[in-house]
DNA sequence: CCAAGCATTTGACCTAAATCAACTATTTAC
DNA sequence: GTAAATAGTTGATTTAGGTCAAATGCTTGG
């Protein structure tokens, strides 16, 4: 990196691995924790937050079992949220992308239920759950601010029941893309063109279907002119027949 | 009801249908929301519920998209949770037991996501949302303890995912039944011997899973000897061969 | 009590997705 | 740069569970 690449870096408060971020200037705080609050408690919420060094691909930010700290909000890259079944088997039970929250299992029993991994280079934001707790009684729209987070990953947990309770392997991976695709478009990202971060293998064992099937259901949307493929890249191609194929309006 | 029937039901606080209840004398308190509160905040918690006469079977506590004011602890009875997905067929997201607490979901966006059916007679204590979130301002414990509970109501919903993504039906089947049964457990109630309260269609619904293959499964677990099932009555004849079947240890 | 309507069970058959297998493309490590 | 490992694709075959169909119990309301 040069000289002014640094400099340019250090003045540029989007950039995620910049360790002067803060909440008030973060270009997430729109769809964040910080979303609602007043300009003052941000910077109160701001002055509990911990900013590590960046995660590399593959990297733990914490397993199953570990003592819970911390929840921690995904600054930039993406992780996976895994736990191992009785017999060793991994489970994929969630994506997390930029703005997104990882770690709420952890409170309930203060040991997390699962592990998260980083699919790629990632920063994230670390909150110290008991000074975020003692924050909330001062600061009313910070409680009710977790309350809904919390209530929304309930609300999302339950939509993946339903999804894999009721539909066929093309309705699972066209209501995946569908769900990239707008989480996308609400950090101000393309919903039509984006790359994957997850690897076939983790699509399959989050979907409940095999990596064959997945790869097959790929060329299948791709032929159907749906999609475009090109390995991780995705670009939807007809936007509205892939919400039709999530929604099963297909060969039913 | 003779005269003496009342004058018992009215002296006995165990009795769920009995409206001078409180937090503090409800047998449920140690596994519903007052465990773990002081004395005090316990009477302060039972001065915001309101206990409105029993659900029917079949009635709805309340709708998806209904405006969302309060969650419910049940009482007595059971309920189940569903949505309408887009294509208009039911979804059933989850099954609710005395001690339990509904309607988290609608905490994020000031609407239900989900409706509320009672499968039998039911009682409800109704907690509106708004004085619950001002006591937890006040009481530590409170709000410590609503976290616990929605992390709770996530690692549960992630287990279901897990169980839909994973495993064969047989698998599903069996962990309901251990599911029901631990929870029976921490009522007090026989963990090896207890009545379904619902359908076979429910089940099925649940799980992901046609009626009649949990028609089947339930046949064939009698025939393996695991379980004895008359109608709705359940009785877990070898429990460590059912635990092994919900864990896969068979035919793998 | 009886008819009508559900809920449940059981059997025969079919299909979507799993499994098995072989191959190609892409990383990673030396 | 090349070998080895990893990730992804494609085809052939199998199978668990779905679908369709028919029969039997259970409720429930008159």
């Amino acid at each position: 990196m040069t000289v002014k690449q640094s400099i340019i870096k250090l003045l540029d408060p989007s950039c995620p691995h910049d360790k002067r971020v803060s909440c008030g200037n973060c270009r997430l705080n729109t769809i964040c924790l910080p979303i609602s609050l007043h300009i003052d408690d941000i910077d109160r919420l701001n002055g509990i937050i911990q900013r590590g060094k960046p995660l590399q691909k593959g990297d733990y930010l914490y397993r199953a079992n570990d003592q819970f700290d911390s929840v921690y909000a995904i600054r930039s890259g993406a992780v996976k949220a895994m736990t191992l079944s009785d017999n060793g088997e991994e489970q994929v039970t969630g994506f997390y992308l930029p703005g997104e929250v990882v770690g709420m299992d952890g409170i309930a029993d203060n040991r997390y239920t699962n592990s998260v991994i980083a699919l790629e280079t990632a920063s994230v934001c670390e909150i110290p759950f008991n000074r975020m707790e003692e924050l909330s009684l001062q600061i009313p729209n910070l409680q009710r601010h977790f309350f809904q987070l919390m209530s929304r990953e309930i609300t999302q947990d339950q939509q993946v029941i339903t999804l894999l309770s009721k539909s066929s392997a093309e309705e699972r991976i066209a209501a995946l893309l569908l769900s990239i695709s707008s989480r996308n478009g609400r950090r101000q990202l393309s919903a039509n063109a984006f790359r994957l971060p997850m690897s076939r293998t983790d699509i399959g064992n989050y979907l409940g279907l095999t990596i064959e099937t997945v790869s097959r259901i790929f060329t299948r949307l791709q032929k159907q002119q749906v999609i475009a493929v090109d390995k991780k890249e995705i670009v939807i191609t007809n936007m509205d027949q892939l919400r039709a194929i999530a929604n099963g309006d297909t060969h039913c």
